[in-house]
DNA sequence: GACGAATAGTAGAGCGCTCTAGGCACGGTC
DNA sequence: GACCGTGCCTAGAGCGCTCTACTATTCGTC
């Protein structure tokens, strides 16, 4: 910087205006000042800047597993969010391991971000709590509704609510959900069905599971084994439905002419035209930019904490149709 | 830290050596100043230690699409290496864009990262040779071997030419391939495709195509109609091949009594009981962590390049059958 | 033409750490 | 007892910026 000062004539306090777009600078000094860094190869260093500023510039992200899809558009969601809004965005993961995620959060408290927006799995909210006393935090989960940071989460129960009501104007009576225990989201959408099935004058049927095919597979094996079996089944999960489909075809039951199948998230895998799942969309993309536009509120200076509940779609493909 | 300092009634400089291990510390001044930083919360600041030391002790990866379990898993084995290490992970993304994967790496070399690995698409060498100026650079691509930096990549001839070896010892004689144009990897696929049939005296069938379903299905389409249509299709990667296998189904045709279909990738599509492809197998996260080993080389001091290309191995699946 | 306001630029302290050079005991050696 | 070596610790400069407070110049106004 002071090379690029007496390069272009000017004090160091000048390139710096002039670096950060600052109004205060004529148009000569400018396009001189410009001309030199550029001259220079000179590239502002960010730690000291951060240092100096005593900010980032920055929101972190911590992913809980960077292979889901359904991470990876949050992600692009609040990087979107975040470029618009003139900041860098940092990602991390935890790599589907709960130590993973403890050293992912805190490279990211480590590195000061202005604020970090979570979108993890493994913990309980107490790990959330504390990280959102040492930095403005946004979750993207299902907690009750916590204090000290905001939250985005996906209305679970209403997405389950679509798939039954779908199911029943097809004249499903038999309906089976396959759960993935207490897996994030999974008992919200169990509960969502029960409820919504019993509102109907329905019986509930539920089979225990994972969000994974081979659970998918193994429970649709039971169901299929029932003195009467069920002629719709609502998989946990996109991956969960695959399961179920790749068992009913290889018992050669047609689908969705003998069962229907409903899954859950609308991930690639579901508009495949091989696969062509009937699934339950969520707006992926679109917690992440509600998440990030709520964390620069907090970076702002708000303080109570807001917390928002998206709501899904049905997206009716081919795998169900009337009984 | 001063406060820590105080309040553990020692030096600055030594609160300092204890946060960073070094063996030149008492074991009694270290508990002590543990207890006092513990107590108040003491975080060492990132930047400022940066700033001192001059390094990062972190690398960066530059992820051209983070919705591609290619990059993801590629970045996995980047963060599993960098952690053995002992060093941080910096994940940034292009999103697709050009200007953004411009972006990413501006993001990253911004940060000042001890060095990056690049995995990207959009960019031609020179981009990737003007990155390598300014620091330790390893990247994920296959280029003509340039001298400022090192490359990992896959053998995609060598792929092809398993595919041509599995699917001419089933029989098979009319097999066409569907290309990705000049998608990253997809000319090399094809110039072993061609030099592979070529080879065993069969006439290389191919058709255009590109990285995704829709191509895919298309692209079956129009082979299907041929006069004397393949026996077996390979596609230019797994989502391709998904498309072919949704073409092949609509009309009727059986896989894989009538037609043979194979991917590559080897990603979760593949390996789905509904679909269950043959496919080549890319050890990605080997990439990955290669990369990463070259780059640490490269950190501490090596300079001349190495490149290293990386055999992929064929997985038989029950989308491949005798003719 | 004197005065305040606005505009353009500068000096220098300080952000929180690392790192070099050195200080101070203590023990061993001749 | 003077000397050197070793182990543990400290003082203080400096990393490359930003930011506050200040100066110098120009402009508009009556």
């Amino acid at each position: 910087m002071d090379d690029v000062a007496a390069h272009a004539g000017v004090s160091r306090a000048l390139v710096s205006l002039v670096m950060r777009d600052s109004p205060r600078v004529s148009d000569g000094s400018r396009t001189k000042v410009l001309a030199s860094a550029n001259e220079l190869g000179y590239r502002p260093n960010v730690w000291a800047r951060n240092l100096a500023s005593g900010q980032t510039n920055t929101i972190g992200v911590m992913l809980n597993d960077l292979h889901n899809p359904y991470f990876t558009e949050l992600a692009e969601g609040v990087a979107a969010t975040a470029a618009e809004a003139g900041m860098e965005l940092l990602i991390t993961s935890g790599w589907q391991r709960e130590s993973g995620e403890q050293a992912a959060i805190d490279t990211l408290l480590n590195m000061r971000t202005d604020g970090v927006v979570l979108a993890a799995a493994r913990f309980s909210g107490e790990v959330f709590e504390d990280v959102a006393q040492q930095t403005p935090t946004v979750a993207i989960a299902n907690f009750n509704e916590p204090e000290s940071m905001d939250t985005v989460c996906n209305d679970e129960a209403h997405g389950a609510e679509l798939i039954v009501e779908h199911l029943a104007s097809l004249g499903h009576v038999r309906i089976a959900h396959i759960d993935a225990g207490y897996s994030p989201g999974a008992p919200e959408r169990r509960s969502g069905f029960v409820s919504s099935m019993s509102d109907r004058g329905l019986a509930p049927i539920v089979f225990d599971g994972e969000f994974n095919e081979h659970a998918g597979m193994t429970a649709a094996e039971q169901l299929m084994k029932l003195r009467e079996p069920p002629t719709a089944i609502f998989a946990a999960n996109d991956l969960s439905a695959t399961g179920v489909l790749a068992h009913l075809r290889s018992i050669g039951a047609r689908v969705p002419d003998d069962v229907s199948i409903v899954g859950y998230d609308d991930t690639l895998l579901a508009g495949l035209g091989a696969l062509s799942l009937t699934t339950v969309h969520q707006p992926r993309q679109q917690f992440g930019r509600r998440a990030t536009e709520l964390l620069l509120e907090r970076i702002e200076g708000r303080t109570a904490a807001k917390h928002e509940l998206i709501k899904p779609r049905l997206v009716t493909r081919s795998t169900t149709g009337p009984i």
